[in-house]
DNA sequence: ATTGAGAAGGTAAACGATTAAGTAAATACG
DNA sequence: CGTATTTACTTAATCGTTTACCTTCTCAAT
């Protein structure tokens, strides 16, 4: 590999001069700069990442926390795309994405944080992870500029889907086709399900629904047996929903495989809509009503506030940054007649 | 950040010393070894990986070329999985995983070589691109260890999933299930369209099929509009085929619905198969029967081929590592009368 | 002529590790 | 006992950059 002392050879210049006409500074000839940099392009240059980082302290690497338990992460359609477009946002800005480590080995295992400072992380996203775990607090309290997606912390700065607003539409949505009797099975609990479900009580309430408790049910997310199981309960109450709100998309999919097994039809008899909007659920019939996110947006937002909070941390707002959804109107929610 | 430097202060031996305790060295007393590995702890030292680097040469990092176009990358099920299982293989041998810019920037447009050079990463795994683009040659040819998965070059190691023996599998499925009228909806050409077109017809011959080429369709890969049209197409032949094998399984939904437009069913009507095994196709009814690759087992040998080349340069075989599918046997494919 | 400023470039230390080579003391050997 | 070997360290160079601080030169102003 070619390195400046190399081109300071053939230039008969200092080290020092190379550094100066590479980064561009100014106390550098002009015909001396345009030289060096031409021989630079020449010989094949590029700088030693290493060395930069040593002596800077800047890597352009940000890492990104992604824990892949109970079959999410990486093979999640929603976190893969805000991973997508994260990966687009911050290569654009000169960054590389390098993932923490999270199979941890090494002498004496060692911590998310001391991975991240061990590689000289500039920044870490946040994207997928046992938010309470203590090592995740460890992290997030060590200084390191962070983002986390849809998980709060103090004094952390976060991007969120809004759910509220977001489980707000989708009931409305389902209401104004003439629902009223619509039940919900919610996902596992944490602070997206807390939103979402409370959303949804409010909502009713504000749209003069009644909700029995019956219901509201249980499943986790993307997990199409329990949401079967739980279907087949609705389905069997004296007065079942005419509609079902799931967990997430794929959990619908285990909402359907019931419906269809007692012989009912998707929208003719129940109503269904799932929550995400992965990319499957409008390529098969009937397509899904879902609440889509914004995965592009999202993953953006988390780029762009930790580039921020790296290049700018004095005036970067430490912040929550909510980003809408809406509603994919798919055709698994028919329109009804109204009141019951 | 702790040093070895603050160590060898506080020990009171020299640095060099505190690199050869922590490293495990053994030109070095057994009492100071053990003493100056509990002062590293107690200090909570851990390593800078980016001076480590640049003295060794070695980064102990990987670079994952990922390129996401055509809406594949990342957001596409089987190299989601692959690359999961590709990172905790190597994430368990203590090396971690960086992308490599595909959104080239900086100054004057890094080439992938450059970038992975300037990087230091020990090796490389040529995941999804497109592996006839001029950079990517000059990548494989760099001589820095790398790995293709589903393609091959001259002289570089490769993952394959098996798909000659995939497609044979698949066919003598449907054949044994009593199809005698297959079409084969193939995608966009490439080493991997080859490998199963070409089986295919082989198969074909091999079970006495006569394969009428209207029957031999094309749409890109994951495309359900295109499917749904090529679907079409068949159904109105003259003959209809009795069963439609997709390019994979996202294209086969697209095949769902311009059967079921048609007031068909599956597996009832018409019989359909897709590739690839994604993880949806097992969740809904009917279930997709589809080659399944086994996408754990890829990334695991694209890990291990690759740690071992880093390694063990000289001992490591250059060589092409097929890896087997299996049919997943859903329920879209009926057990027809047999002869026409 | 003297002074001073600014431009252009050089010197050398530093970042945090690794490692070849050197040294001093302890131990072994004939 | 003298020499050779081993043990346990230390010294110092080095990886490729960056950067604070010099040095030298030119040229304008006084």
């Amino acid at each position: 590999m070619v390195s400046m002392k190399d081109i300071s050879a053939v230039c008969g210049v200092s080290v020092a001069t190379v550094s100066k006409a590479l980064n561009d500074q100014n106390d550098i000839g002009k015909e001396t700069k345009r030289r060096i940099r031409q021989v630079a392009e020449e010989m094949g240059y590029f700088p030693n990442t290493a060395a930069k980082t040593l002596k800077t302290n800047r890597s352009y690497n940000v890492g990104v926390l992604f824990n892949h338990e109970d079959y999410s992460g990486l093979t999640h359609d929603y976190y893969a795309f805000v991973l997508d477009s994260l990966k687009n946002t911050v290569e654009q800005k000169g960054y590389d994405i390098t993932f923490v480590n999270t199979s941890k080995r090494r002498l004496g295992g060692t911590s998310y944080l001391e991975h991240c400072k061990s590689r000289g992380f500039d920044g870490i996203a946040i994207v997928c992870t046992d938010f309470y775990s203590p090592e995740i607090l460890q992290l997030v309290r060590s200084g390191i500029p962070a983002v986390t997606l849809d998980h709060l912390f103090n004094n952390v700065c976060a991007v969120m889907s809004n759910n509220v607003q977001g489980m707000q539409d989708l009931l409305t949505y389902v209401y104004r086709k003439g629902h009223r009797r619509v039940a919900y099975i919610h996902g596992a609990d944490s602070a997206v399900t807390q939103s979402r479900l409370s959303s949804f009580y409010r909502t009713a309430g504000q749209l003069g629904l009644t909700i029995p408790d019956e219901y509201v049910r249980m499943s986790p997310y993307r997990d199409t047996k329990i949401a079967y199981r739980e279907t087949m309960y609705l389905l069997d109450l004296d007065e079942p929903p005419t509609c079902i709100l799931y967990p997430d998309d794929f959990a619908a999919f285990g909402g359907f495989n019931a419906i269809h097994e007692r012989g009912l039809r998707v929208p003719g008899d129940i109503s269904v809509a799932g929550y995400d909007g992965i990319r499957i659920a409008r390529h098969i019939e009937p397509t899904l009503t879902t609440l889509r996110q914004d995965t592009t947006e999202l993953g953006r937002q988390v780029g762009e506030k930790l580039i921020s909070l790296i290049e700018h941390p004095k005036t970067t707002l430490v912040e929550t940054i909510v980003v809408e959804g809406h509603v994919f109107e798919g055709n698994s929610v028919a329109e009804i007649g109204g009141e019951e």
